[in-house]
DNA sequence: TCTGGGGTCCTAGGACCC
DNA sequence: TCTGGGGTCCTAGGACCC
């Protein structure tokens, strides 16, 4: 039977709430970004897109392009409320739902869309709710599958509604771009454009063993996608996280190593506050390192034993970079922890008093962060730092480990 | 005033073992 | 004297997504 999936998509997520907060800012051309002094555009109306402002833009670039351009910070605790209230929405239609990202939910409604008069009446019964209870738009796609679902809410943005049915793929892709679909970006386009493909339609008729010859066993996965097909079913139970870290781009690039442990420090607390509230310890540390010229790369350790302690996370991050020789100065710092296991609460043996009176000083230390928020309490020498700002990715999602960023 | 921050998955190559 | 083949684990890097 055919499935039929329904993609949600707010529309200019971040800057349409930051609108709907404020009404000066409603048919404006506003952009919201982080709060460092290096940040990007993360989302911006679609005023603001009107004059070519993109996310992923420096804020020089889009005032350039768009000198009215209202500039607003991002507010991820807005956000994740409203994404929240999205999925008690969604719910009412089915119970498979699978939150993607902040702003985009699948919903496999192949079983209930006729409790609801078909697809279409489903979607835009979503749609109206969105509009009615969180006062912004969303698209909605149906599609066979996650791909074309997808795709239909892309091609219908702003603020529509569009099915493709199994019978309308073909003639849809026929002409489609490449980059359209998801999981073909600009590396995959430019291979395939060098073998004279640019279509859904031509990748979809190309030879599989032309494109296993490329892309080796990616290439029959290609060859499907180019054909509309994607085997990937709606997630309703969302996976374990394999990793949790932090990185952040310095205000200003630095060399020294002192100038850098107070970072690594910082990182590393976030990461095992982090590790710690949700119950995860992970076995492998790594340290990302992003020099001036922006080349970027990693080095990591793996540990006898996993851990969520912030001090041990951060001797290791020093430990690697200690191994290191710096070529230059480095703009961007990384601190990750993975190779995660659930940690037992029940079953923690302290092996002397000296760890135990360190994890009780964590708990401790986390509690009154929890309260009183990021940096209350922190490490004597990281005091004097600058606050860390709290940018929300737009892949956040709403539950799980991730919450916590918010 | 060039280029954020959070992830996942895949692959190549080396180490190591039998 | 000069050397196979397979499996697995590990690290580093790259592609992709929101």
């Amino acid at each position: 039977m055919e499935k039929i999936i329904v993609c949600v998509d707010m529309d200019a997520f971040f800057a349409s709430v930051e609108q709907q907060d404020n009404p000066a800012l409603r048919g404006k051309p506003i952009a919201v970004t982080g709060a460092g002094e290096r940040t990007v555009i993360t989302t911006s109306s679609y005023e603001a897109r009107a004059f070519g402002v993109k996310t992923g833009m420096t804020v020089y670039e889009a005032k350039r392009l768009c000198p009215h351009l209202i500039l607003v910070v991002g507010d991820n605790r807005k956000y994740a409320r409203i994404c929240t209230q999205l999925q008690e929405i969604c719910l009412r239609f089915t119970p498979d739902t699978e939150t993607y990202s902040i702003d985009e939910i699948f919903l496999d409604v192949t079983g209930s869309h006729h409790l609801f008069g078909g697809p279409e009446n489903l979607a835009r019964a979503i749609k109206t709710m969105v509009r009615n209870e969180l006062g912004i738009t969303c698209t909605a796609g149906i599609g066979p599958n996650i791909l074309i679902a997808k795709l239909a809410s892309d091609l219908a943005k702003p603020d529509g509604l569009r099915w493709i049915d199994e019978a309308a793929v073909p003639s849809v892709l026929e002409t489609l771009p490449l980059k359209k679909l998801w999981g073909i970006g600009s590396h995959t386009e430019e291979k395939l454009r060098a073998m004279g493909i640019t279509t859904c339609g031509q990748l979809g008729r190309a030879p599989l063993s032309l494109l296993t010859k490329k892309f080796g066993i990616n290439g029959e996965r290609l060859r499907a996608m180019g054909n509309g097909k994607l085997d990937r079913s709606v997630e309703i139970v969302s996976p374990e996280p394999k990793s949790i870290g932090h990185s952040i781009t310095l205000p200003q690039d630095i060399w020294k190593r002192d100038e850098i442990t107070p970072c690594l420090l910082r990182l590393s607390e976030r990461v095992g506050r982090r590790a710690r509230r949700y119950g995860y310890k992970g076995k492998k540390i790594t340290l990302t390192v992003r020099y001036a010229d922006f080349t970027t790369f990693t080095r990591q350790i793996t540990l006898s034993a996993s851990t969520n302690d912030t001090g041990e996370i951060y001797r290791y991050a020093v430990a690697i970079l200690d191994g290191i020789r710096l070529r230059t100065s480095v703009r961007l710092l990384g601190v990750s922890l993975s190779s995660l296991g659930k940690e037992n609460r029940q079953m923690i043996l302290f092996q002397d008093a000296g760890q135990e009176k360190r994890a009780a000083m964590a708990r401790a230390m986390d509690a009154v962060n929890d309260k009183f928020g990021e940096h209350s309490i922190t490490f004597a020498s990281t005091i004097g730092e600058e606050k860390d700002h709290k940018v929300i990715s737009p892949a956040w999602r709403p539950s799980g480990v991730r919450k916590s960023d918010v």
